[in-house]
DNA sequence: ACCATGCGTGCAGTCGTATGCAAGCCCGAT
DNA sequence: ATCGGGCTTGCATACGACTGCACGCATGGT
């Protein structure tokens, strides 16, 4: 690989004027410039990104952690942050976090020793102590999807209470009697939310929760919460509407419903859920679903991000985006919820 | 954030024996390293992986060049090859490839400014001239999921050919008449030699392909093929079984079969397709599928960049994984292929 | 003719870590 | 007591690029 100074040497000109050549904004002159581009083309130079990095301080590098890449909204989600961050000259350092909590630290610690310029951590939490860290390093924090009460860091995430809400409202007129809740796991903070936003909603109908069950936003275990909810029992004590915490869970228990239980959908049972995974759309589903817009987190996270390492913000900003009901077939739709 | 001269100010020994200590296999005392390890520990210090890099001339990354992230194959193996890198101490940054392949080249230069170890193009074509680039870099190219007759890089693939074969001979065996194929994008060799082995297979039944439409690999473009296949023509003009060239575009084409043409899947059309998503065992799907293993394609791919990188190996290696037909619903089922 | 101004350039030091080399130490063998 | 050899340690330099500083030169105004 060349080097600067083997461009310099080329060119007939000192390593500087090869650095200043390629730093957008430095003091050169237009026929220096040419002169060093042409030698460092014959040569197929380019700057080493890690040396500069070494010396400004900046990789332009943005660590990323991932749990689940199965649930389809991830993947999208990468996809756009991806191009975003690279409009922006940034590249993503991908991480897979494991299942068990508490290797993410040590996950963590090596993205940090690459001196990445921002972190962003899609639906996984840190320690306090991991905080701190990265606090002391100054790399700011980006929580996709998920809250932390902490204030240190900023996050991006629908809203998940008002969604939890709106499902709820269109379950209610949508005469529904019986209504169950598969849960995600516990742990995470858009569980929660749309947990209670959905029994606010159901208790300003004066209704409430007829059943309840754990799916830990596992596909394996949506399918076992549906078939514990649904089977032996009479009729008339099973659920005529079930929320499903995700999309991904709601594909499970759906096709659990009509292919084990042989129930249809929506004619016997209603299915809601959320986020609006690409295969929510497949008419095989047509999940009635709330929208958790990828593009519009994305941009929000991105932005975010830019702020604290371009113009240097300080305050970490929370950003909730408004999530739209999007009405499709594996619910019975009430009068008024036209589509 | 403390350095390396920090540390050893702290522990009384010199910088020397601080990187001594957090390099595995360096000559250190138990009593020193011991010493360096408590100083560490108590300013937090890591190693900066940069700097390190710059020195060692290995950055411990690999470069990932994706196209499409939502066939849900990618995904998946993106998962395993993450995770397989990240237990040998390798990290992965990704780089999502525009559509048009021109860019791919500045993308790709990028990637190589970052000095990493390896680079994996998951479905995705390469110039000449950058090749010649990486070669002179000594940076290893791996084609995952595509070949490319230039032996200078290792491929692993799936036998496409030998899958497209299986396939025939099980569509035949059904004893379907009208045989249809709906291609990928044509400048992918998946494509050029799923359509091969595909059509090798009737020929040597002594049949041919009824009808030929092209789904880019894409989704609306499936969707659109298969409308164009299927109406406006009388029953005994329209297949009676297609093979779609990946499961990705397969779902698509299914729910315009079922949903906007009424027709039967597998009564009135057979489908069958290949790689195996896991969306294609759904039950809504059941895809008759030429499984693409991710875990043997992945474990393949990192033994191959390991044999380069850390052993040295200068033969590229091209590995063919040989796919297995998985049975299920989307297709008539002969005798004999039991499921 | 003089000086102030400003741009363009090179020099040299810097970022944080790895590593060849030589010096120091301890130990056992002769 | 002497010597050789192995194990530790520190010194100094290298990796490749950025950048503050100072200097040279051309310019323009008086």
């Amino acid at each position: 690989m060349a080097t600067s100074l083997d461009v310099a040497r080329r060119a007939g000109v000192s390593q500087s004027a090869v650095s200043r050549a390629f730093t957008p904004g430095a003091s050169v002159s237009e026929s220096m410039r040419a002169r060093v581009l042409k030698a460092a083309a014959e040569l197929g130079y380019r700057p080493n990104a890690l040396a500069r990095s070494l010396i400004t301080g900046r990789s332009r590098i943005i660590g990323l952690v991932v749990s689940y890449l199965d649930n389809g909204y991830y993947p999208v989600a990468l996809e756009k942050l991806s191009k975003a961050l690279q409009e922006r000259g940034y590249r993503i350092l991908i991480f897979m976090a494991p299942q068990s909590a508490d290797n993410v630290d040590d996950v963590l610690s090596e993205i940090l020793d690459y001196q990445v310029d921002g972190l962003v951590l899609a639906s996984v939490a840190m320690s306090s102590d991991l905080v701190a860290r990265c606090a002391a390093a100054g790399v700011p924090v980006l929580l996709f999807n998920r809250r932390q009460d902490d204030r240190r860091f900023s996050a991006v995430t629908t809203d998940n209470r008002g969604g939890g809400r709106k499902l709820a409202e269109f379950l209610i007129a949508g005469r529904h009697q019986r209504i169950a809740y598969i849960a995600g796991w516990e742990g995470a903070s858009t569980q929660r939310d749309r947990e209670a936003g959905f029994r606010e909603g159901l208790a300003e109908a004066g209704a409430e929760l007829f059943d309840r069950a754990v799916g830990d936003y596992r596909f394996e275990g949506a399918q076992a919460a549906t078939r514990r909810m649904f089977t032996g029992r009479p009729r008339s004590a099973r659920p005529d509407a079930v929320f499903v915490a995700n999309d991904h869970m709601a594909i499970a228990a759906m096709d659990v419903l009509r292919y084990e239980l042989d129930l249809r959908v929506p004619e016997e049972v209603s299915v809601v859920s959320f986020d609006d995974v690409p295969q929510a759309a497949w008419p095989s589903y047509g999940l009635t679903t709330v929208r958790q817009s990828a593009a519009r987190m994305v941009e929000a996270t991105v932005e975010a991000l830019m702020a604290r390492i371009e113009a240097g913000d300080e305050v970490p900003r929370q950003v909730e985006i408004e999530g739209s009901l999007i009405v499709r077939t594996s619910a019975r739709v009430p009068e008024g919820y036209g589509r």
